[in-house]
DNA sequence: CTAGGGTTAG
């Protein structure tokens, strides 16, 4: 192969990573195994990278596994990738193979890797042992490590370290201060953290949305939205990104005086965005203001864009307005010749589900120009299952099992119909299925943290001395939830059911495991941490909340975006503790 | 070729 095509195809493969194209990606990866170069050069770290950025964990392991030679490079990029595939512990568990079987210490770029690992799963315990590791390294003075530190202090509330460290960084970047600002602005120390900003050189995005969203968290709407306009008045940042936009929004939902109201609508519209107002009203439950503001706009002679027809649908959706949904999905198209992306379908998809029309979503899924992912089958599941209609969530999950038959994730969904159906036979075919085909998913699993002691659950798995004691604390906290009105998902119906049955359905999630191993242990006083790296919702929250208030005890649960915290039979959810 | 920082909602 010539030098040429080498530096050609490894700067399309770098570009495709960049990008998240994966599509091209693969077909690079398919042209340099054609012409058998797959351990050339930089090919294979840089192939580990791609599949790392776009998610495709199995395939970048694949690769690292391949190489006869590994260095720096490829354990930096395989740790990265296991990183950002919010699997954090599989990252700190590859590690130690850097030593026992390349011989390799660790470098800078492995030492901020491991750090960020131990962010997300807030334990300090590993963490303090990397930053040890790295204090006596030959890497010490990295700044980029010691930002690394300092998220990590300051997710594991050890704010007062988190400073030490940032101290000790002599040139700090904008990484950095936001690191610490956001720390300080999660921490509730609001005015510590716009001191911080203000003696920040040069801010930008990051900085500003950090704290603002930390002020927005404190509950103090007006100081954020004041914020929020000092941040419109400074040069050079550009005001239209979602991230620091739904914080406005929210700071301006938490307003609830009138005549302020009032005046972001209108600086709103001054700034030009409609669209994204209307989508904060609409997120507030309030879809006839929405649909008269959007009337509004139009007598204006305001064009709307594809923006404000996301908030309009969806301000629909919660409404349960149709008909006014499908006529604004239709007028989107006919009228004003907006071609609909991605997320105009899964508003709309939304709605129709929402509303029972589960014939019309699967017409809409099947004829969609867009590949439906995981969620969007996940969403017509779920609503099949609460409108009842079980043929059809056979059939879509069969439709899916056809265009997918080696993903992994489609056996699950079918599985996962099956149980909530009380199919059990048909549970176990499908498993079977997976198991001669070899295809195998990553279990779902939690840890609960009580001091000292950390325990890993697997969903449907449990150590069996802990079984029954588990098994009978999980039903006594059903009754709770029954008596106390709360009516639970079908995951929850047990009658009917002989033991194994149970078993199978209490113990699919690994967080109930982990909350109730928790509840058995922690009998006084120690509040229980539960991390994980799936999204807490339905059933598991409301489970979560009825151990928070009748325990009086501190429940912690960090998943794979956000903070949960249940005390006394409330919940708070949040970037903070 | 590889590393570090920011949303909302239930």
């Amino acid at each position: 192969m010539s030098a040429f095509s080498y530096t050609h195809l490894l700067r399309h493969v770098q570009a495709c990573a960049k990008h998240r194209t994966i599509f091209h990606g693969k077909k690079f990866h398919a042209h340099i195994i054609k012409l058998g170069a797959e351990q050339c050069g930089a090919f294979p770290n840089t192939l580990i990278d791609l599949y790392g950025k776009c998610g495709l964990i199995r395939c970048a392991r694949k690769v690292f596994d391949k190489m006869p030679q590994r260095d720096h490079v490829s354990w930096a990029s395989i740790l990265s990738a296991y990183n950002q595939s919010m699997l954090p512990n599989l990252t700190l568990g590859l590690f130690p193979h850097m030593f026992t079987v390349d011989h390799l210490l660790p470098d800078e770029f492995v030492f901020a890797t491991l750090v960020k690992a131990c962010a997300s799963f807030a334990n300090v315990r590993l963490g303090k042992q990397v930053h040890g590791r790295f204090v006596v390294s030959q890497f010490n003075d990295d700044d980029v490590v010691k930002s690394s530190l300092v998220d990590m202090y300051s997710k594991c509330e050890l704010i007062g370290d988190a400073r030490v460290v940032f101290e000790s960084v002599l040139w700090k970047n904008s990484v950095c201060w936001t690191a610490m600002i956001s720390g300080y602005a999660r921490n509730g120390e609001s005015d510590e953290a716009t001191e911080l900003l203000h003696r920040m050189p040069v801010k930008n995005l990051f900085s500003w949305t950090a704290l603002i969203s930390g002020v927005v968290q404190s509950g103090c709407g007006v100081d954020a939205m004041k914020l929020f306009m000092e941040m419109r008045r400074e040069e050079g940042i550009r005001i239209e990104d979602p991230f620091v936009l739904s914080c406005a929004i929210a700071a301006a939902a938490n307003l609830a005086a009138l005549e302020l109201g009032k005046q972001i609508h209108c600086f709103v519209i001054v700034l030009g965005y409609e669209g994204q107002l209307v989508f904060g009203v609409a997120q507030h439950g309030q879809a006839e203001e929405a649909l008269s503001m959007f009337d509004e706009m139009v007598s204006k002679g305001l064009r709307p864009n594809e923006v404000t027809f996301v908030g309009l649908i969806y301000a629909c959706s919660h409404a349960g307005l149709v008909a006014k949904g499908r006529e604004l999905f239709n007028s989107m198209i006919d009228n004003y010749h907006i071609k609909p992306a991605l997320q105009h379908y899964t508003c709309f998809l939304d709605l129709l589900s929402r509303s029972g029309h589960l014939a019309e979503a699967y017409e809409v899924v099947k004829t969609m120009p867009f590949e439906p992912d995981e969620p969007t089958w996940a969403a017509l599941l779920s609503a099949s299952k609460l409108h009842k209609k079980t043929q059809l969530g056979i059939r879509i999950a069969n439709h899916l099992l056809s265009i997918k038959p080696q993903d992994p994730s489609s056996y699950i969904l079918i599985s996962n119909t099956y149980a909530v159906e009380g199919m059990w036979e048909d549970v176990s075919k499908v498993r079977k299925m997976m198991a001669t085909m070899a295809i195998r998913k990553e279990p779902g699993y939690s840890w609960v943290n009580l001091g000292k002691e950390s325990q890993t659950f697997y969903a449907g798995e449990i150590p069996n001395h802990l079984k029954q004691p588990v098994l009978m604390l999980i039903e006594k906290l059903i009754v709770e939830m029954k008596k106390r009105g709360y009516v639970p998902d079908t995951s929850f119906v047990l009658h009917d059911l002989d033991n194994q049955e149970k078993e199978q359905q209490l113990f699919q999630h690994s967080e109930r495991l982990a909350v109730a191993y928790g509840l058995l242990k922690s009998i006084s006083g120690t509040n229980i941490r539960i991390v994980k790296n799936l999204r807490i919702c339905g059933d598991c929250h409301a489970f979560l909340t009825l151990v928070g208030s009748i325990t009086h005890r501190e429940i912690i649960v960090r998943d794979s975006t956000r903070y949960h915290h249940f005390k006394d039979g409330s919940c708070s959810c949040g970037g903070f503790w």
